[in-house]
DNA sequence: GTCCTGTCCC
DNA sequence: GGGACGGGAC
């Protein structure tokens, strides 16, 4: 299906965030936690929804492992267990020792210490890391070093998909780019924009029926019209 | 049963 | 660039 484009604008993007945050409200990321279950939550998360995160969370602060030096000490069979909901055992322990390990060794234990760095200095370390990707990268960028990096996943890609601004095949570094060069260089405007996004994702641009008939960028979206154009083809075409 | 969602591997 | 990887919601 032909999906209709158009050019996003600086403008056009700072509506979209208005609209967003009128109708989510502040979404205060993160706010509570500490720096390493950030961290964490970043590996745990990958192709994973983050309700099972929780759990796996909630596991390691039970069992008093939610620092990288306990993270480090748990025997693996141990430290599988704890994180089973957030699935994928086969290699996410492996990637939090790994992660635990690099910031034992590039900054001493604490995560407080990627702050004030390079941006792209660290983002080259990070990626580096066997088991971290762009996205898992620009989150601890984001969230933790508190750099100016605009994060994308499948929520994003979803989103600005429908709205008609990105091709579905956009690559990640393409729709941060575009994000990028039409916002404010700005942490907490990052932050509270991905964090948004995925808000909106989960509770009304849903992968499946997604609730169009209260979503707040339906005015500007270009999926509710593609869609119709489609219903009406197939509403159409058999009848003659 | 089917869907959801990052990174690695080939 | 296509498959494997896993658990949990629905």
């Amino acid at each position: 299906m032909r999906i209709a484009s158009r050019k996003i604008t600086a403008a056009g993007l700072r509506e979209i965030f208005t609209r967003l945050h009128a109708y989510h409200g502040p979404q205060n990321w993160w706010p509570h936690e500490t720096l390493w279950e950030i961290m964490v939550g970043a590996i745990l998360t990958q192709n994973t929804a983050w309700r099972n995160v929780e759990r796996a969370l909630a596991n390691l602060k039970r069992a008093h492992a939610l620092t990288p030096a306990a993270l480090r000490a748990l025997p693996r069979a141990r430290l599988t267990e704890l994180i089973r909901p957030a699935g994928f055992t086969a290699s996410k322990p492996q990637r939090l020792v790994t992660l635990a390990e690099f910031l034992r060794d590039a900054y001493a234990d604490e995560p407080a210490n990627l702050r004030g760095g390079a941006l792209e200095t660290q983002r080259a370390q990070l990626l580096a890391l066997h088991g971290v990707g762009p996205e898992t990268a620009d989150a601890i960028l984001l969230y933790v070093a508190r750099q100016p990096i605009f994060v994308v996943d499948a929520y994003t890609r979803r989103i600005f998909t429908r709205l008609g601004i990105a091709a579905a095949n956009i690559s990640y570094h393409a729709l941060q780019t575009l994000c990028m060069e039409n916002l404010a260089s700005d942490v907490e405007l990052f932050q509270e924009f991905h964090a948004l996004l995925d808000t909106h994702a989960k509770l009304i641009c849903t992968k499946r029926a997604p609730r169009c008939d209260r979503c707040p960028l339906a005015q500007q979206c270009a999926y509710q019209k593609n869609l119709r154009a489609v219903q009406d083809r197939e509403r159409v075409a058999p009848r003659r």
